[in-house]
DNA sequence: GCCACTGTTCGACACGCTGTAGAATTGCCC
DNA sequence: GGGCAATTCTACAGCGTGTCGAACAGTGGC
């Protein structure tokens, strides 16, 4: 992603972006190849382990048995569907929803706004 | 605001409620007995004003010279530019972001894809 | 000028979440 | 049955946040 994830999990974050890259469910192992490939960084695969395990108690990663004795790990969501959940909670919670919605509006640019138009519009 | 505030500033929340839910800037006691109300809570004038000035710190609230010694803070965004702000940022770091909308508008009533359409439409 | 007040700034400490990983355990495979 | 790979358990450090007491400072009254 572009920036920190609101500065809570990092490693979640890129263990999330991992997963969601991946076109099938993933191995710890895999997992993190996969972060330390992207980050540059060594974590250990417990490490990963955890992170994964605290994400499954959180409902935003499903684990499933694979081949032998290894774990399959997925992302309970799409990236996109990630996305627009948190974007409707903010939505939700919002005291002035239509406002807040065109002030979202007006940081966008042209061409992003004809793209919602559209698919507002058809519907 | 609906639910805990991801985990990560109750008071802060609650705070720049006050501050959003006032007209006009607020004194540091007139805060904290916004909040104290609010929350049926009884924080102490200090923890008020450690977290208004991380706030400050943060740039989410802006701090001014009142009558006498006091100061007087302010949210520097409404809580829809802030709430706009936030769903810009998701938006803009999606690496999808047409197909994120598109989920987002999914979970809205129809009713609120009327009036999102019409704000997007006048123009 | 000095004192009591009231409001602000500093410094501290507790807590929960996240990152990090070694040790212990479990379950295949040969 | 033993070795090995993967998982689970346990621990601890660091950061952001909540919570204040103590020290400091500006004002008004005497």
């Amino acid at each position: 992603m572009s920036k920190r994830e609101r500065q809570q999990g990092q490693l979640e974050a890129a263990i999330l972006d991992a997963l969601w890259s991946a076109s099938a469910p993933l191995t710890s192992a895999q997992v993190r190849d996969a972060v330390n490939a992207d980050e540059q960084n060594d974590v250990a695969i417990t490490t990963v382990l955890t992170v994964l395990s605290r994400l499954v108690d959180k409902g935003q990663v499903t684990r499933a048995d694979g081949e032998g004795r290894s774990l399959l790990f997925n992302a309970a969501q799409t990236r996109e569907q990630h996305t627009a959940g948190l974007m409707l909670d903010l939505f939700a919670g919002s005291t002035n929803p239509t406002l807040a919605f065109s002030h979202f509006a007006s940081g966008l640019s042209a061409e992003q706004l004809k793209q919602l138009r559209e698919s507002l519009g058809d519907e």
